[in-house]
DNA sequence: GGTTGACCCTGACCCTGCGTCAGGGTTGGA
DNA sequence: TCCAACCCTGACGCAGGGTCAGGGTCAACC
């Protein structure tokens, strides 16, 4: 007879682990001696080592039982379902594996590199680094809710630079940051501004993910959601007074 | 603002996924309205997303912190070693897979093909499916607590299918079962044991495994049980009366 | 016969990353 | 006014044990 470190050492396992198969019904309670300790047959080691030979091939411990008595078509069914299992997981390490090495650095962190070269560009171009994050922050939402439009982004982006009235009206808003909301500055620039939406045939009209980036340059700065709110009033007025003409 | 809701769905996560985030620590927990409704900023958004990248990528939860507030060379680092965590995890996985392909069928479940070969010998010469499976039992137990002698153990059983007397032991034994123990073929049978044993130069003397495969030959038959023992005191005499004379 | 160290017992909490109740309160539209 | 669809907290469950805590037992040695 065996005492339960005895039969541990025999399987090559922990007094908790045959203690936890116990527990889950997966090997029976043996009998006890007089002072109430577990004692074991030699039988319980075979079975013991049976159990032990399926777990370490991976075999889910709910699935052992099950399997130690199947009969061999079952038992190769079963054999090639937790197969096919153990490939799932493995594949799906692998994908991680795949991600995590495009996780290089920073803002490569979500972004592809063609944003990345946008954010250096504004760097370069003397942004505030507070207005580059919130920039970053913008494209990671667009990703994330609306990302077939990121290539027609990207593209409007680098133009907008390369236009040098577009390039001066983003470097006045990023100078605007700390202005007072009632700096008489802020008009000037909101005329300015909506002018340019004009030319640019945009109606200040938000899908989806740019509500949230607005919001979140109104939460930057109180001049810069008066801007927002100026340009989204005036923006709704252009389209009221479009439909009474059109009427 | 956005419910608990918005934001989950805008990151792709559950309302729960949130909720955990906040029990760990991982996000804060935002401003409640005067229902004691949770409130996000779309800066929650922009964290949360972030987030489910690194998460995505099978960073573990507890790492995920550090890491958004990382700078590259720690961040470069900590993901160098995530990764070797992953293929870790990938080796394992396809080290399972690799064991569970020579999971087969039955006995192959444990044993290599030359014991599954003598143990289909065995059948083959009429031996009982109980004395079988108490054979697969010992060469388990071999297995798992003195494999290097098994290629030895190997030769010897089919040398001994291989000889007549051994071979008629061995079926008598089988044969045995389910005699009395008082049956008078039983000392026939121990006296012809006995001197095989003599003749082989076993001494019977029992190194680990093979106690438990006595004491599971014992527990399956009364007969078994007295010849085992009967071997057992004879071969002690004998060592007994051997240190006599040598002393 | 007392001590010491190695065992044994049960019960319970810990890890991961949430899913899924249970048992409520709130909101917004028909 | 009612109903569906939200929201809240709290707690258990999962796999496979690890790791206390707080005790009892056994064998050997002095």
């Amino acid at each position: 007879m065996l005492t339960i470190s005895q039969l541990a050492a025999t399987a090559g396992v922990t007094v908790r682990t045959v203690r936890h198969y116990h527990h889950i019904g997966l090997m029976p309670e043996p009998e006890r001696d007089a002072s109430g300790y577990r004692r074991y047959s030699a039988q319980a080691a075979v079975d013991l080592i049976r159990i032990r030979t399926l777990a370490d091939a991976g075999v889910p411990l709910v699935r052992i039982d099950a399997l130690l008595h199947a009969q061999p078509a079952e038992f190769a069914a079963a054999i090639t379902d937790i197969d096919a299992e153990l490939q799932r997981k493995i594949d799906q390490l692998t994908e991680y594996r795949g991600r995590i090495a495009e996780l290089a650095v920073g803002e490569r962190l979500v972004l592809p590199p063609e944003v990345v070269a946008i954010l250096n560009r504004m760097r370069d171009l003397g942004v505030s680094e507070q207005r580059v994050r919130l920039e970053r922050d913008s494209w990671i939402l667009m990703q994330a809710l609306d990302p077939h439009v990121m290539p027609q982004r990207i593209r409007e982006k680098n133009a907008g630079f390369d236009d040098p009235e577009t390039l001066r009206l983003y470097l006045a808003c990023d100078q605007s940051v700390d202005w007072n909301p009632h700096d008489p500055r802020l008009d000037q620039l909101i005329d300015d501004l909506d002018a340019w939406e004009i030319e640019h045939e945009r109606d200040g009209s938000q899908p989806g993910y740019l509500k949230l980036v607005s919001s979140r340059i109104s939460e930057a700065s109180p001049a810069w959601q008066r801007i927002v709110d100026a340009l989204a009033h005036r923006a709704d007025r252009r389209r009221t007074a479009g439909r009474k003409r059109t009427r």
